[in-house]
Parts: C-alpha cells; structure tokens; sequence
DNA sequence: GTCTATACGCCGATAGAC
DNA sequence: GTCTATCGGCGTATAGAC
C-alpha cells in the first residue's frame, strides 16, 4: 500500500477539475455549445473518456454541479437564519451573500440566474422548488407575520424584491451595467428592502 | 399566368407557418432540443427539405423570429410615445403591453423573457443594446430630467423598474405565479412605478 | 486506470427524381 | 417546388489495448 504522494490527483480533484471547467465553459458559451471534448480540454483530464471514469454522461455534470450550487447555498442560508431571528437581517443577508457571490464566482452566479435549467435537465425541480428558494420564501412570511414586511402575497413580495436583486446582479453579469456587484449593494438593497417593508420612511 | 386560388399556401403563409411552430416549440423545449423534423411536423410544411425553401438553416428561423418580434415591439414602443410626452405615461403603456402579451401570446414573451438569445445568436446584438429597448431607457432617462422620475442612474432606474416588471411575467410564465398576468398588472406597476417615481406618495 | 480507436446515432443540410 | 433518399459531421459514448 503505497502513498499517495505523486504527482497524480485524487478521483474527487480530478472531479473536482472537471466539474470547475464544466461550469465556467457553460457559463460562458452554454451548456449545448459545450461539447465534452471541451471540457476534458479545459480541465487538467485531458481526454474524453477520462470523464467517463467521473460521470456517467455529460447530463449528469450539469446535475452535480446544480446539486452543488443548491446544496452550498442550503448551507449559507441556514447559517444566515441562524444568526438572527428578523426577517429583514435575514433577507439582508441572503442579499450580501449574492452581490458577494457575483463578484467572487460570477459563473455560479450565471448558473442560478441566467441559465434555463429546465432545457437542461428537465428532470430536476424549478430552482424555485428547491429548498434553499423555499426557505427564502419562509423568511418573507414570516416577515410578514411580524410585521415587518407588507401584507401582501409572500409570493409576490417574493417576486418584487428578488425581481430588483437578481435583475440588477443578472445585468452586472452581462457587462450590461458595468461596475461590480458591490458598488450597486447598498443602494439595491435599500430600494429592494423598502419596496416591501412595512414602512418606508427612508426615502 | 394562372390565378393563385387553389388550396397551396402562399410562401409567406407557410414562412408564417414554420415561424409560428417554432416560436412554440422553441418557447416549450428550447431552441437545442427542437430539431428540424420537430418545427416539419408541427408546421404545415411536413418535410424538413421544405423549410429549407425559406430559411437557409436553422439559426436563420430563430434570427427571423428576433427580428419580428423585435420590430413589432419597436412599432408598439413608437405608438405609444406617440400618444403621450409624459415618461410615467409611456411606461405605463409599455407595462400594459408586456402583461397583455404575457397572456396573449406567452411564447413571444418567453422568447424576450427566458430564453438565452446570446447562446443561440451568438451574432445578434444583445436585447438591451436594441432599438426597443433603448427607446425604453429613453423613456427614463427624460422621466428623469422632467422631474417625473427620482434622479437616480437611468441605468439602476431601468433594472429596478423592469426587474419587478418582468421577473413578476417570468413567474408568470412558469407559473410560478399562477393567475393570469392581468391579476397582478395594476398592483405590480403601481410597486415599480413607485420605486423610481420622485414622490412615493402611495403607500 | 489512462488513452486510442472507433462505433453509433442524430441532426443539419443537399442532391436529384418527379 | 415538393418529397425521397442520402450525405457528412459532430458529439456522445464505449471497447479494448497497454
């Protein structure tokens, strides 16, 4: 039983590898323009079949790296729940989180905003079925039964605040507004934040 | 030189025919799980050889279909600057449109709203840099001067303001959201509008 | 367990009969 | 000017040598 101290990777790096040059090619080009031979390229694997020793077809590198993406951002979210109980930290926080996410992995951020992930994999739930998109939802009502928030269709507020948020974010992520995520953060959030607040004296 | 009165479509009929199929199929399944023998079959033209006599490949077909639905909202976009100087006015009226086509012709609205246009015309402008869409942030922009809106970066103004607009009609369209678009219209302008008017007097 | 070579199918596109 | 037949190629996927 030898060491496993050269120069070769690990199964779960080599994975790793594939995954990371999968996402940033379908964020850049899509994933139908995207064929495996320019992933194996892109990432340290050098030939196509050396995918296959990872995943059972390309579909399936679409889906861990939604699984990913979803499953990273349960986490984030459960620990932004879990510092505070009102609403407004709350949603703020989810807000950072994502302007920060822009900035710092744009190509997930592409990968929840701008890719159809229906026309991909079918198969998989709406991202707005899935847990982490539930739980923010969760945080809006009972924003709203606190008192914090509005009283109007949770879904709606929903619609109206993340409709500011990723609109903007999404324009940051096609150069259509051209600064970074950060510089519009604040301002974004307070236009967001007093859309559905309760009360809005800020203006 | 005999009469065209037979039961034979014209070629712009049957052009019509194989745009409309595809908008459908395109709006449905996306552009790359739609193939030629998909668009033949549910057009009037059965054969994939006859839609060559049209179009000279397959990304043309989307092409015309941009260009179509892109000239008509110009034309629209026109109209209704025509009937009014005021910005709030002109947006108004933009926003009715958009709602009245969300529910009217759902596949018109998902091809500007939901489908990824760069991956699929690499070559076409993208929306925003559109004559239409630059009449709408014209709008804004002399909204703005003329006191209407709240002096704020036409470009921020625009991606608020549509962001609540158009994520609301996404919803809708996926039925996340699941009335018509005419259930939400009038409360979902009054949110937007009042995101970027100077007094927010409403609420 | 990695690469070569290759199979296989689908789809876009064309040629040519009628 | 419409359909049949078919091409060519790309891209996914696999078999098998080493």
């Amino acid at each position: 039983m030898e060491q496993e101290l050269n120069t070769t990777q690990t199964k779960s790096e080599q994975q790793n590898e594939i995954l990371v040059a999968a996402l940033k090619l379908f964020a850049e080009k899509g994933y139908f323009n995207t064929s495996l031979t320019d992933i194996a390229e892109a990432s340290g694997v050098k030939t196509v079949s050396a995918i296959y020793q990872h995943f059972n077809n390309k579909q399936s590198i679409a889906n861990k790296l939604y699984e990913n993406i979803l499953d990273s951002l349960n986490v984030s979210i459960d620990d932004i729940r879990r510092r505070t109980q009102k609403s407004s930290e709350q949603l703020r926080g989810v807000v950072d989180l994502f302007f920060k996410l822009t900035d710092t992995a744009p190509t997930v951020m592409t990968f929840l905003l701008v890719m159809p992930v229906h026309e991909i994999l079918p198969e998989q739930k709406p991202l707005f079925e899935t847990s982490a998109f539930t739980k923010i939802l969760k945080i809006i009502q009972s924003g709203v039964r606190a008192g914090e928030i509005r009283n109007i269709d949770p879904l709606l507020a929903n619609a109206y605040f993340f409709g500011i948020i990723n609109n903007t974010l999404r324009m940051v992520l096609t150069g259509e507004l051209n600064k970074s995520a950060e510089a519009y953060r604040s301002q974004t959030w307070l236009a967001a934040w007093n859309l559905v607040a309760k009360k809005s004296s800020v203006f």
